[in-house]
DNA sequence: CTTGACAGTGAACAAGTTTTCATAGAACAT
DNA sequence: ATGTTCTATGAAAACTTGTTCACTGTCAAG
């Protein structure tokens, strides 16, 4: 993938904040007034390598539609990092969620089925109409837990609920979710991380699991 | 809130499945070749009386940019049951979250920092790309915690984190999620809620907390 | 039987929007 | 030096889309 310019990626990004803020794509005139450009035809080019490099999906002659394709941004996060995706019900559905854009001011626009949200590093627990049980979807980011068959870049599918000994958990630890299995020693709790070159147990302080993992479909 | 018709309902429905699966508004075009409109004015007038019934608001003269209201769906759940309804890091930002309709099917669109969800009935935690905490919405259904001024209605701001005594806490109980107080009694930790004709406490089995009430937005 | 809300056709207009064409400076690697 | 990429201007073409006007029919309430 090719690196964005900084320009570029300014334009994604506000792109995305409009969609979060008003729930519709801005128009090319829209971003050509946020940027100050003269002509159009600037965010034209802009979108045209938006498009070009993988990040955005233009539909050709529709007004103020667009797509977003699966990004991988690099971060200086440690460990596991679980990054939300989309929620589901069962792997097979996973290709179900739509895009969304980042946070921003605005009226809260929601119905009582569903929503949208910017989710850089948290887990989402979201319910089908058919089943109660809250399921959600996890990206996982590092090799915790390689050991377990679990690599960069899957989706893991979470659904809350009790874990018992021997589940791999999506934990909360340091304010970051993290996958990793849980291990329960007598009365004890604690995380383990599916690789054989990390530590080995981090005690489970409490009430910090958010799901279960049920299933693993695998990164292409 | 007066009745949507039959058709009204309908077409709504299709607008919102239509963002969830391609994550762009359609225009009044597509609206009427899905519904074999001979006109476009039949489409027109729909989303006229939809708009003036208070579910969904429309940009004049802009393409495929509307809105949706809120809307409150009756259903036969018990307790205080909480509902997704949109992240945020912050009740007065509250406002950002971006409609989404039901889950369909269709290809998975979504950035590393975003995603849109059906989440009927779970909560979401959701991260914003400046403050680590992933703090999520949830919509409060029933009035368990009446005590402490939480009604019906109101939408409640939850950050994930190890909860302290007194903390009032989203945690999963028999599958949902509810909204209680924790009580910590010596080693022993207990949900309560906060209302009198409650029962008192719930024994804490273990690692069910999903995050913490930090904010309350009252139900208008 | 009339009135009004609801639903729709058909055509046309006006505005919004994307897209193309022609042109050019700045930064940078070859 | 020279080509390439990125960035941008300015104008216009072409298409998409929301909006309006005129007219018809149904159905229930008054």
């Amino acid at each position: 993938m090719e690196e964005l310019t900084k320009k570029q990626a300014a334009i994604l990004e506000y792109m995305k904040g409009h969609v979060a803020e008003h729930s519709y794509w801005p128009s090319i005139r829209d971003i050509q007034a946020k940027f100050r450009f003269a002509s159009t035809n600037a965010v034209f080019g802009h979108l045209q390598a938006l498009e070009r490099k993988g990040v955005l999906q233009r539909i050709p002659g529709a007004a103020r539609a667009y797509k977003v394709a699966p990004v991988s941004l690099v971060e200086d996060l440690s460990e596991t990092i679980i990054r939300y995706e989309g929620p589901d019900e069962d792997a097979i559905q996973l290709g179900s969620i739509p895009f969304v854009g980042s946070i921003a001011a605005g009226f809260p626009d929601y119905t009582e089925s569903s929503g949208v949200v910017d989710s850089l590093q948290a887990p989402i627990s979201a319910g089908s109409r058919r089943r109660p049980p809250q399921s959600f979807a996890l990206r996982v980011r590092g090799d915790s837990m390689i050991d377990a068959d679990i690599h960069d870049g899957d989706t893991v599918i979470i659904e809350p609920g009790h874990p018992k000994h021997g589940d791999i958990v999506a934990a909360l630890i340091d304010g970051q979710t993290t996958l990793k299995r849980l291990v329960k020693q007598g009365s004890k709790t604690f995380l383990k991380a599916e690789n054989a070159n990390y530590p080995d147990l981090v005690a489970v302080t409490e009430l910090v699991i958010q799901g279960i993992a049920k299933s693993v479909v695998k990164a292409i």
